[in-house]
RNA sequence: GGCGCGGUACCCAAGUGGUAAGGGAGAGGUCUGCAAAACCUUUAUGCGUCGGUUCGAUUCCGACCCGCGCCUCCA
């Protein structure tokens, strides 16, 4: 099947083509390691998450490079701040990240590319853009693009650079430019800071040069696909456009895709207003990963998203009512042979991935899943599902998953984590009394205590079988009966 | 100011020129020792407002109101 996806650069959903024989390259830009990640950051990942499991269902090989930016202003100043050395500064918010990133089971990028580890491809890119007249060095070393040498510019962000006027909202001062748009390529080395000595002099490179260097050393000079957050369409991958097209002569990225920015509460995300998140905030006030992947995943990527904590919570029962139904079907006696549930669960899955094609429609793709989880559990509740059914219904459910990966319960691993991670970083107040009375019961006494209570209703003792399910519900534990036996879970 | 996106039930959220997916929540019911889970019924003659085009508009066009984003390094 063929993925259609919105095409920033056009304007119009394209279907998203291959070059015979190689591996799809995709170059999403990753984050800066200065800090811990917060939600909005984990929508964008979360979405080409979605787009490489998307296209890996529709059998699409690929090659997806992710870059980490490990060294920029924020990163040196936070870093000098903690007398520390940039690099050991970054490591420790990169490890931060991918920890991150593996408790909302998002998956690898096939390379990871830093910043400082391509040094020299950013070198010699700007001496090949310096050879056509198209960067020129500043007084103070520093090195720039000279946007008069690329008239295309602004094609991806439709911007029309004449209404634009040097010194207008730009500041002009610090540095000696021949045009107040002219972007940095190269900074030159300042007292103390990190640098490289290199053969266009001493420094470290700009942001957006790092991106067309490592995305032609691991894709080529012109590859398939580009994506990252709507802030980076201007200037960043404007820039990027701009200096790769004008050193290669290539188009650089053909197809372009934008994840748009999510709102907290109905506002913008930000420390002053309070709805700033980290990934971690939400683990330890007792908000599941899984959950939190759901809801960050269910609005397509190409929509403003609304994260609110009503919708964790319903992210959650979803979530429950999926699993539920799995472990029901799993369980079941069934007789074999099969029924119409059989061509029902292939007509689901057709759904399912025509709405993916469909620019990755993940809230469309979610509704012929879950209509079959309720006709299925019509037919379970009737006794008329059949072997054939099931093997149907699991292999849909399997393909659903291969793309949302809320299924399989993992999530008190990252809570663990994060409550480890609270203790470390001195933030242990802010662990939900909820999560503490969780971990104070091991799975083995749950499982004596479920037995016992089991035995106890065997005897028709329901006072000594009701005690004992209040007492591991006020631990989180909650306890299903049905025909095919006891049932536990952490809530 | 320039460019762009959106306003769908109690909440979240798809979608279509021909009469409104899905999830959550609420209410009633079935099942159950009690629960939980599950199922059934129910909750928008209505899709920001006002006009227009059309046999017919929530869907197309216009105006207005409201929210949001980008406009030099925030995903």
């Amino acid at each position: 099947m063929n993925l259609n996806l919105y095409n920033t650069l056009s304007g119009k959903v394209e279907p998203l083509t291959l070059e015979a024989g190689k591996p799809l390259g995709i170059y999403a830009c990753g984050p800066t390691v200065y800090d811990y990640g917060h939600i909005g950051n984990f929508r964008t990942f979360l979405q080409v998450d979605v787009l490489r499991r998307t296209l890996k269902l529709f059998g699409v090989p690929l090659r997806h490079v992710m870059n980490i930016t490990d060294v920029d202003d924020k990163i040196i100043r936070n870093a000098t701040a903690l007398n520390l050395p940039i690099g050991e500064y970054t490591a420790r918010f990169e490890k931060a990240f991918f920890e991150d990133l593996d408790a909302l089971h998002v998956q690898r990028p096939e390379v990871i590319a830093r910043a400082t580890e391509h040094i020299d491809q950013m070198v010699k890119l700007i001496e090949r853009l310096a050879a056509q007249g198209a960067a020129y060095q500043a007084e103070d070393g520093s090195w720039y693009f000279r946007l008069a040498a690329f008239p295309a510019y602004g094609k991806l962000s439709k911007k029309d650079l004449s209404g634009m006027v040097d010194g207008a909202r730009v500041d002009v001062d610090e540095y000696e430019k021949d045009s107040a748009r002219d972007f940095a390529l190269w900074k030159a080395a300042k007292p103390g800071e990190t640098s490289w000595q290199t053969a266009i002099g001493r420094g470290r490179p700009g942001w957006h040069i790092e991106c067309s260097a490592m995305a032609m050393e691991y894709l080529g000079e012109s590859f398939d696909l580009h994506a990252g957050g709507e802030d980076l369409t201007f200037p960043h991958h404007e820039n990027e456009i701009a200096q790769s097209e004008c050193a290669t002569h290539k188009t650089f990225a053909r197809h372009w895709m934008h994840v748009r920015f999510l709102l907290v509460e109905g506002r913008k995300m930000s420390k002053s207003e309070g709805n700033f998140f980290t990934l971690r905030d939400l683990l330890l006030k007792g908000y599941k990963a899984s959950a939190i992947r759901f809801a960050l995943v269910s609005v397509p990527y190409g929509n403003q998203m609304n994260f609110t904590f009503d919708g964790l919570v319903e992210a959650t029962a979803a979530i429950e009512r999926l699993r539920n139904f799995h472990a029901r079907l799993v369980a079941a006696k069934l007789e074999p042979g099969a029924t119409a549930l059989k061509a029902a669960a292939g007509h689901a899955e057709t759904a399912f991935r025509a709405a993916l094609a469909n620019d990755l429609n993940t809230a469309e793709a979610r509704a012929p899943i879950f209509e079959l989880v309720r006709q299925a559990n019509t037919a379970l509740d009737k006794g008329e599902v059949l072997a054939g059914d099931r093997d149907a219904i699991l292999e849909t459910l399997l393909f659903f998953d291969s793309v949302f990966d809320v299924m399989e319960d993992r999530d008190a691993e990252a809570t663990r984590h994060a409550i480890e991670w609270a203790h470390s970083a001195g933030r242990a107040d802010e662990i939900a009394p909820a999560l503490l009375a969780g971990l104070s019961i091991s799975d083995e006494e749950v499982e004596k205590l479920v037995a016992e209570r089991t035995a106890a209703k065997k005897m028709r003792n329901f006072a000594r079988a009701d005690q004992i399910r209040i007492e591991l519900a006020e631990k989180g534990i909650l306890i299903e009966d049905s025909k095919d036996g006891v049932r536990w879970k952490r809530k």
